[in-house]
RNA sequence: GGGCGAUUAGCUCAGUUGGCUAGAGCGUCUGGUUUACACCCAGAAAGUCGCAGGUUCGAGUCCUGCAUCGCCCACCA
């Protein structure tokens, strides 16, 4: 180098991340670098709120990442960039967070009333949003904080309500008697969307039930059936009619049994026989209801067997299974066990204890008639998926969509505006306190339930904007983008745009951009008792946030899941370090510029970087970071520094005052346009390096974050 | 029972509309204190792109079948 003094002291040592990244982020921040800016088209991204129930985890700085590469690049395009963080209050997740808070402490969430039940978890979220607003910095989120909203906000809360008052005047809200999904250990009831089905082989029991042998998995429900269901077109039966009485021995007893003759039984199917239970089964309550028959609670909501089972009353049903079936056999009633039976069985997403449906009151969206404006928007392209897959997978589930169950038996969330007999559990939608029920003259109290977080979040495009009166609101709605997790689709995206339909008559959202599952290094998915779990912000700490924000970026295609590996983390650090080299070079002969002109070797030299541009540029286009994130740390590696500046030494060596004149512009011009490229991916090292590169041409803007993305 | 995805170097993954002499990171090996950089440089080894057919001038890339792994959906008799 032919002038040490010429190149600012700073970049003499190697790049350290920790002297930059907070200062560089509380400079953009203060100068209002985050909030839309310019004349260029709007362009907006809605963070998906983060739960506010812990600390960000490696799954919420995939999207950081993501999101923050999509929204500086807009911005560096010159459009009026907008991306909105959040909050989510998490209703049943948060609730069950704190819960294990509470049994550290010995304490219940039973021995709270709900209100302080609520104010209690309300405290708890307000210190969480303010530690993973803090993380989100540190990540380098470049969202606009003063448009930060939270899920409980009082005027997201009053746009939800109307909602759902929307939904009942319409038609679409229904509150009825039907097979809920209940877990026993969570009091509360499930969407169809928050069960696991698990595969499991059990006994199967065929017990002599009158003339008939019935089979079943589950005794422990059987005490009080007295309904006999056989196809009608089962020949093996036919000679017995609809309706057709029978005095039955059974557990407690005789009991008189009836026939039913109903297209749900399948002559497949074990015996072809059945008797149903419809407290504790859906298709038991379908048939129930379609021949109006009577029916009988067994198992309580904690999973308790009631007085009717007679001396099992009080004992955990399936821990009560063995010795009722010791009776039945010692009664004679036992024909034979399949030991070999497979089946499926519901179980609760979050504590995996079986699901003991429960007939109950709650709240029903009538799902169909929304979905079809969502299938046709989805058809015809008003949405569109970056992974073409998850466009007919989302099809798919809309077409056989289920009634959505929005009601929860919890605290912590929104409360359903509903008033409610304390009686018949008949449901009216109301704002208002008292009166008499309609249909049996009890007392009608507010509904105790809550909603399911996902009826409230699945508004959010349309209630941060400020929908309907809020400019923002009509200025930027639809908005452009909406990354999420492609674990999301059915709780989130799709509702998104059902709802949103349903409210605003548009789409939320253009582009769907669904990214897949943050797992270890070999794949496995992180859970703590694996041991395998790494926390983002400590790997962003120890190797820089550029490096973390590259792994997670590069060779990771649109939709798949991202092998977290802090190998992979550490050679982008080196990146870093190396973009940092690349500039005391480059600096360090930056006196050198001269008029612009370019020789011939040059300015070819110029040309194989604004082919690489072009290209990336599509990529950026088209979603495919993971290319040009590549393709950029390819070029200024094994290019820009390998062959470009090596080649340089011998020219600032030997070559004339004019040659030397022309590499330094040449330098100059593609290491400035390079940092800029990088910028949207790496954008703490690029911005501190970019003020060290001289006022000229490629220098149109103080601050890299609003610099115009290099022309073509 | 239905649907979807994956199968490419030792490991984890890219490879966009078929043109690839198939790439990256990490790892391995050899040689370098070359004045931007040892958080580096130069170079090397390493893959019959799951298997079997087919379409094509040409297939990792398209079609068919098979195998293995994984995911999702589905009303527990």
């Amino acid at each position: 180098m032919s002038d040490e003094s010429s190149v600012p002291e700073e970049l003499l040592r190697p790049y350290d991340h920790h002297s930059h990244e907070r200062d560089l982020y509380q400079q953009w921040e203060e100068t209002g670098c985050f909030s839309p800016d310019g004349s260029g088209d709007p362009y907006t991204i809605v963070m998906p709120p983060p739960n506010a129930n812990g600390l960000l985890h490696a799954g919420h700085a995939f999207f950081v990442t993501l999101e923050d590469i999509m929204t500086r690049y807009a911005r560096m395009r010159g459009k009026r960039t907008l991306w909105v963080p959040g909050a989510d209050h998490a209703g049943f997740e948060t609730q069950v967070v704190y819960e294990k808070h509470l049994s550290r402490e010995g304490r219940s969430r039973f021995d709270l009333s709900r209100n302080d039940l609520y104010r209690e978890i309300l405290t708890f979220t307000e210190e969480n949003r303010k530690h993973m607003e803090q993380q989100l910095r540190l990540l380098g989120a470049s969202c606009d904080w003063s448009s930060a909203r939270f899920t409980l906000d009082e005027d997201i809360r009053e746009q939800v309500y109307r909602t759902f008052y929307q939904l009942n005047d319409d038609g679409l809200l229904y509150r009825d008697l039907r097979s809920v999904h209940w877990c026993p250990k969570h009091q509360t009831g499930f969407s169809d969307l928050e069960l696991v089905h698990e595969t499991r082989k059990d006994p199967f029991y065929y017990f002599q039930y009158g003339p008939f042998v019935i089979g079943t998995v589950r005794p422990e429900t059987k005490f009080a059936d007295k309904y006999i269901v056989v196809h009608p077109d089962d020949d093996r039966y036919a000679q017995y009619e609809h309706g057709q009485t029978f005095e039955v021995p059974w557990i407690e007893g005789t009991v008189t049994a009836t026939l039913i003759k109903d297209e749900a039984g399948d002559p497949e199917r074990g015996s072809g026989v059945m008797t149903i239970t419809p407290w504790h089964a859906a298709i038991d309550w379908e048939i129930a209801r379609r021949h109006n028959l009577s029916y009988e609670q067994i198992i309580d909501e904690r999973g308790k067997l009631l007085p009717i089972a007679g001396e099992f009353a009080g004992r955990n049903a399936v821990e009560a299974r063995s010795d009722i079936v010791a009776k039945l056999k010692e009664q004679g009633l036992l024909v034979r066990i399949d030991e070999s039976y497979e089946h499926t069985v519901p179980t609760c997403y979050k504590c995996g204890r079986d699901i003991e449906p429960q007939l109950k009151k709650q709240w029903f969206v009538n799902m169909q008639p929304l979905a079809a404006p969502a299938i046709d928007a989805i058809t015809n392209g008003d949405v569109s998926f970056v992974t073409e897959r998850y466009r007919r997978i989302a099809l798919h589930w809309l077409k056989q969509v289920q009634d959505w169950n929005i009601s929860r038996q919890i605290a912590w969330g929104i409360p359903i505006p509903a008033l409610v007999c304390n009686t018949c559990g008949h449901g009216v939608v109301s704002d208002e306190e008292g009166g008499t029920c309609p249909e049996c003259s009890g007392v009608m109290e507010k509904d105790q339930d809550t909603f399911d977080t996902w009826f409230s979040s699945a508004q959010w495009p349309f209630l941060v904007l400020g929908y309907p009166d809020d400019p923002m609101y009509k200025e930027r709605y639809p908005i452009d983008m909406m990354e999420t997790g492609q674990d999301i689709l059915f709780f989130w995206v799709i509702r998104m745009i059902v709802l949103g339909l349903y409210r605003t008559g548009k789409v939320p959202f253009r582009d769907v951009y669904l990214h897949g599952l943050v797992s270890d290094s070999k794949g496995v998915k992180m859970s703590k008792s694996k041991g395998n779990v790494v926390d983002p912000i400590d790997i962003a700490n120890e190797y820089g946030t550029d490096a973390l924000r590259m792994a997670y970026v590069v060779g990771i295609a649109p939709g798949e899941n991202m092998p977290f590996s802090v190998d992979k983390v550490r050679g982008y650090k080196k990146f870093a370090n190396k973009l940092w080299n690349m500039g005391r070079f480059v600096c360090g002969e930056s006196e050198k510029v001269g008029d612009g002109q370019l020789a011939e070797t040059d300015q070819a030299a110029l040309t194989a970087w604004k082919d690489c541009l072009r290209d990336v540029t599509d990529d950026m286009e088209c979603h495919r970071y993971h290319l040009a994130g590549e393709k950029l740390y390819h070029y200024t590696w094994h290019t820009f520094a390998d062959t470009v500046i090596e080649e340089s030494k011998a020219v600032f060596s030997d070559g004339s005052s004019d040659e030397q004149a022309s590499r330094a512009t040449l330098l100059l011009n593609v290491y400035a346009e390079s940092l800029a490229a990088l910028h949207p991916f790496m954008p703490f090292v690029t911005e501190a390096l970019w003020k060290h590169i001289p006022e000229g041409s490629w220098k149109s803007s103080p601050l890299l974050i609003k610099q115009q993305w290099p022309s073509l």
